[in-house]
DNA sequence: CTGTTAGCGCCTTCAG
DNA sequence: CTGAAGGCGCTAACAG
């Protein structure tokens, strides 16, 4: 009822070996005995063994999401998340599953583990700072790929860029920026894009470092207020921040957009439907992680920045469109 | 540099078979071999090959979570998302991964395929009905569990009871369901609360079908108007539905929860920041996925309905609060 | 309790 | 181009 190779070869008059050529990795075979094989197979309903074939190859089953962070609980952000069930989608053809994995900011020896880990066919990482990237175990080179800078990245700089001129062309003129921790790599290119423009239309910068929660978020959009009282508007790195950052200035009795505009980042379903609804740049996160799986498997995917578009909703002042 | 179980069996002075037992099935094995194969196992950083040993013991090495639906882009709801997650990071410990896969209403061979696929560990079902359950191919039974009516559920009977009695309590009387599709299992719990407590209310049952879209509960949501104007509630069995009917509402000019008020179910991080903020009915979602993943695995997992409980916000009218 | 003997199902040299 | 033989690393059945 369960047919396995040695049959499919069988029927077709010719060697396991074979059949395994003409069935797997398309070594040679004339036309005749593929045109059996494939028959046979066919016929039988053939289906390989994934794991048989797995452990002859020595190719691993599973790609481990492994997401840096000092919180634990960043396995439920949304970004993790859609980028979790994306992977798991995406590989499904391939008959390889998704693990998801926390790690702490000190990941070296957790790294190491895992590159002994020969179930392992790929590894995706996320939250990394350079450092780490360039000092990757010898076992995991050629089967890791990061999401964010370095890896399957957006374009940051264009998406906050376009944000901050947005907020610019509205009349703001003191613009905060709430960064993400100083410790990622992914929140360099957002504040270079911020830096550039602030200085290039002669104004001051106001940055504050956030993190992906909303408790940070309205700490950040506190600090500000008390820091720099006459901000008009505040740019977030991440739609969490945001978010708190609104509840924050809700609390404090200051009017969005009119007293202060707000903008954050990625598009997360909440940004839309939130109150005000926040203005905020959208990504592609499915693409970016099904990119960056299968680069973790090995295949040759171009590496390539992932469009950052802005989305002008309420929390930006000016009339709600989109650039 | 990277050893095998040969070799730990080497050192610890025993045969490759006991040093399987003690390091694997916690096979029968003498207290002083037990010691002598931990202690080389430790001292060779010993890792077993989680692929060679799922083969030899014939047990898969990924399950996969299958939705069914009549859309594909279910996949992207935030039930689903969380799950998968859920799965993903509760599995990781197993060495095993989790996949995910849409299927249609009809996918009597779907299921056929991936009983015979060998390299599947468990399925995970969702969105099911009592048919499908019922008449699993026989190469699924035992490895499948399912999330939802029959499976890991949720107390929907109770929370959708919470709801409606709350909206009971502060004077609604014509209150509308938007129930769930028919050929949903997991639709009838909720329905049959609504029309225990309607009936015993006194007051005639307006149920119409809805899904898990926003879109069919703005549509869901206007034919309740166009029906029974004088409607002063709708509950919807999905927080999804309940945003695009607060959608229609605000469209309609009508006022929530003034005029009419509405409640979700399932508290996706939207309900609390919406605005109008929905009351819904809260889920251990995380906990439910993870009891899913491990049954399928096989593992003896009592089954247990979880707790649905309501929280009530604005759009429930009276003062807000948890019950 | 322990070692020996066979596989698990497929892939991959290596001759021919 | 093809077949035979051996191995991937571990587990399971069976004697002892």
């Amino acid at each position: 009822m369960r047919y396995g190779l040695a049959e499919v070869a069988r029927r077709a008059g010719v060697s396991p070996a074979t059949a395994s050529r003409v069935l797997s990795g398309a070594g040679p075979a004339s036309a005749a005995s593929r045109a059996a094989v494939l028959a046979a197979a066919q016929q039988l309903g053939y289906q390989p063994h994934p794991v048989a074939r797995q452990l002859a190859r020595k190719t691993g089953t599973r790609i481990v999401f492994a997401v840096r962070d000092n919180r634990a609980d960043i396995l439920r952000d949304p970004f993790v998340t859609r980028a979790t069930t994306a992977m798991a989608a995406a590989l499904d053809p391939y008959d390889v599953g998704v693990s998801l994995r926390h790690l702490g900011l000190d990941c070296a020896a957790d790294l190491e583990r895992l590159s002994a880990d020969r179930g392992l066919a790929g590894l995706v990482l996320a939250g990394h700072d350079r450092e780490l990237l360039g000092h990757l175990p010898a076992g995991l080179r050629g089967r890791t790929a990061a999401i964010g800078a370095g890896g399957a990245d957006v374009d940051s700089a264009a998406g906050v860029g376009a944000l901050i001129s947005r907020l610019h062309a509205v009349g703001r003129r003191r613009i905060a920026l709430i960064a993400g921790p100083s410790w990622l790599a992914a929140s360099a290119a957002p504040v270079g894009a911020y830096l550039r423009l602030v200085r290039a239309a002669g104004l001051r910068a106001r940055i504050v470092r956030g993190d992906f929660t909303s408790d940070r978020g309205g700490a950040a959009a506190r600090a500000i207020l008390t820091r720099w009282p006459d901000t008009d508007a505040i740019a977030a790195v991440s739609d969490a921040t945001a978010l708190g950052a609104l509840g924050a200035l809700a609390a404090a009795g200051v009017r969005v957009p009119d007293d202060v505009a707000v903008t954050g980042f990625d598009d997360i379903p909440l940004a839309g439907t939130a109150c005000p609804a926040l203005s905020t740049a959208t990504h592609p996160v499915e693409e970016i992680a099904a990119a960056a799986a299968r680069a973790a498997l090995g295949e040759a995917v171009p590496r390539r920045l992932f469009p950052s578009v802005p989305v002008f909703r309420d929390t930006c002042g000016g009339s709600a469109s989109t650039a």
